[in-house]
DNA sequence: CCAGTTTTTAGACAAAGTCCAGATCACGCG
DNA sequence: CGCGTGATCTGGACTTTGTCTAAAAACTGG
């Protein structure tokens, strides 16, 4: 967990250091991926990275995008959120925090951390390790009956 | 949420009360498939299901199996539980519960509810409401360092 | 500039799940 | 009974998300 980070469109450099400070070497693609993922705070998914990265001129294939996604979640650049059987988004905000989910849209927002507590979190199993703890409140559009 | 039902595995005579007190027709089909979901405590994933119900012989095809999970979620019968993104698990524990789920092995185990508290539960967004809350303790294999 | 490593790529592939149109079944009714 | 009607089931085509592979390109340290 860390500080979250400022969620204004960043420079090249800043980009640049965001890669480089999470051991990620820089390249051309994952520095245009990290400025869609970085560019405010959103949930998206592969699919939206890819047609975002690619807008205007193609910037970067498809495996690419994928595979950068998760190298960027495997060194804890980003956050997977699973919450849609039929895709994964993707969360720039790394700070502890929890999801509403409205299954009506497929709208994802925050909740902060410390709106909502949790106590007597049980120890993992023996042998295994905790690894996170994603607290997911489903909600409906209220019905207008 | 309800109180927790036994994990015999249930008598014809039961699965059929038990479809039929939650306003589900007892076909044949939908039979074989609770039978399946509800010989014990378990988590099956929707191929899980098919495979069982056609073990010995065709008694349903993929089609009527999703369509039924879908049915019996929708009904209040099973939960969907949504941590993994390549597939979703059915879970014939309906009382309100919590997940521990192995990363490296694709384990899924029950918390109770009891076991861990939430506190300050966040109020839905206006014109949203609530409709489940899922805690998922993601957990990994201890490194044998 | 070269050799070796890392990254990127197009496109084939795989798995989960959905859709459809026709066949089948179930049930109330004459 | 046999019928008609609506609900259910079915195989198979299809879609979507994501993975894999083998080759091309880019980058690195000498």
């Amino acid at each position: 967990m860390q500080k979250r980070p400022p969620r204004q469109p960043l420079s090249q450099q800043q980009v640049t250091d965001l890669l480089t400070g999470h051991d990620i070497q820089p390249t051309q693609q994952r520095l245009e991926i990290a400025q869609v993922l970085f560019a405010r705070d959103q949930h998206l998914s592969a699919d939206d990275v890819l047609k975002q990265v690619n807008q205007d001129t193609a910037r970067a294939s498809k495996a690419t995008v994928y595979n950068t996604l998760g190298l960027f979640a495997a060194k804890g650049l980003i956050r997977e959120v699973i919450v849609d059987p039929s895709r994964v988004f993707y969360d720039p905000n790394t700070c502890e925090h929890h999801h509403f989910y409205n299954v009506d849209t497929g709208e994802l927002m925050d909740i902060d951390a410390d709106r909502l507590a949790l106590m007597n979190l049980p120890a993992p199993p023996t042998g295994t390790v905790a690894d996170g703890v994603d607290v997911i409140i489903r909600i409906r559009n209220q019905a207008t009956a």
